[in-house]
DNA sequence: TCTTTCAGCTAACACTTGTTTGTCAAAGAT
DNA sequence: ATCTTTGACAAACAAGTGTTAGCTGAAAGA
């Protein structure tokens, strides 16, 4: 059953005022001060045609968060296996590596996840924070994974998992405001404190206390 | 020079008019999504009296930014020298239950400086990342005394603050979202990745690497 | 080919917004 | 007691908001 022409045309529009929305949020604005009048000017249409396409203006939000989701979590989707085999000090550098590739491709979606994350609507809310709490629970079952291939004692992983997305937001809102290139030592700093962090983590396993 | 009845009404105003904001934004609401005329409502003024306290709503949005820097710094002031005696597990205690209690007690003042911390407004957000900052500096010079007090090996305590800020606010997002019990929980993983955090930290002074 | 469907449109409604202008009465100064 | 200052006010302005009702023309289905 192919798509028909209308249907085709449907799907586009409503890309388009999706795109509209990320355009008008592109300088830093966020998602409540948008005005459907507004989204609907930017994407050439009247404001009356975005109800063929949404039932109100939450749905378009949530539909934004939705894509917004979507891209983070495949932007950090990863080879599993080999993550587990290249060693934690590689498997750092390579999870930290592809948050700054997002980062710099997806800049404003990152905005708009961790604002919405306290925002005031609570659909968007708890959308966004399960899709944290994914990122979380994958991370800690291959560090879990990482750590039983190499015979060790096993580590407070869902920690590790939990400070390390801390660490990795943290530095990426810092990022925000800095230049691509400056953007490097602040991932550097991630790298340093997620390896302290994962030693840490082993040193516990082994029954070591502060 | 004693205050004089002008001036002293003016102040205890211009304090209505940041009370009532916060009341409005008491829900969840963004700063953003704030009304001069709503604001005047809830303050029981006319709207155009706003006019005679801030110049604009711009600035009044920075008064309650200020106010919530002040509050964030006072609460999680403490005697320095108290804190590097007591050892680094209590310590990491202390800091987070002190966080806790801040929360607990201002939890519109932290949601509104991380929302605005991404917001569009520039010098809101300056204001809050040298909020931060100063922060980040603190607790950095606290490990540095205290690590040298024990006499160790210098370990990376900017990294470890930076780390340590990171873990505690993103647990305290998560708080924000659960009842006050639940915090207790968040709270003590919290705890868990600071200790793993400076244990990690320890080990790196001493070359050990991952 | 005829009919139905429906995305997009204009017009309108009932608001709300930030800001300016000018008035007024109380406080402070002389 | 008189004059100046000033915080609070109502009225008005231009522009914005989300949403509904009704129309139009082209695509889809019969």
């Amino acid at each position: 059953m192919a798509e028909t022409t209308r249907q085709r045309q449907k799907r586009q529009t409503r890309e388009r005022i999706l795109e509209a929305a990320r355009t008008l949020m592109a300088g830093g604005r966020g998602l409540d001060s948008l005005g459907l009048r507004e989204v609907a000017r930017e994407s050439g249409l009247a404001a009356t045609s975005l109800y063929n396409h949404f039932p109100d203006m939450d749905a378009l939000g949530l539909a934004l968060i939705d894509s917004c989701c979507f891209r983070l979590r495949s932007a950090m989707e990863y080879e599993r296996r080999s993550m587990i085999e290249i060693g934690p000090a590689r498997a750092v550098k390579e999870l930290v590596g592809r948050f700054v590739r997002y980062l710099n491709d997806y800049e404003n979606d990152f905005r708009l996840l961790v604002q919405q994350r306290l925002g005031s609507h609570d659909r968007y809310r708890m959308r966004i924070q399960r899709e944290l709490q994914l990122l979380v629970d994958e991370l800690a079952e291959d560090v879990r994974q990482a750590v039983a291939a190499q015979g060790r004692e096993p580590v407070p992983a869902e920690q590790e998992a939990e400070a390390a997305i801390a660490i990795m937001f943290g530095a990426g809102i810092s990022m925000l405001d800095n230049t691509v290139t400056a953007r490097r030592v602040l991932a550097d700093h991630a790298c340093l404190q997620l390896e302290m962090m994962a030693l840490g983590g082993r040193m516990m396993a082994q029954g070591t206390r502060l």
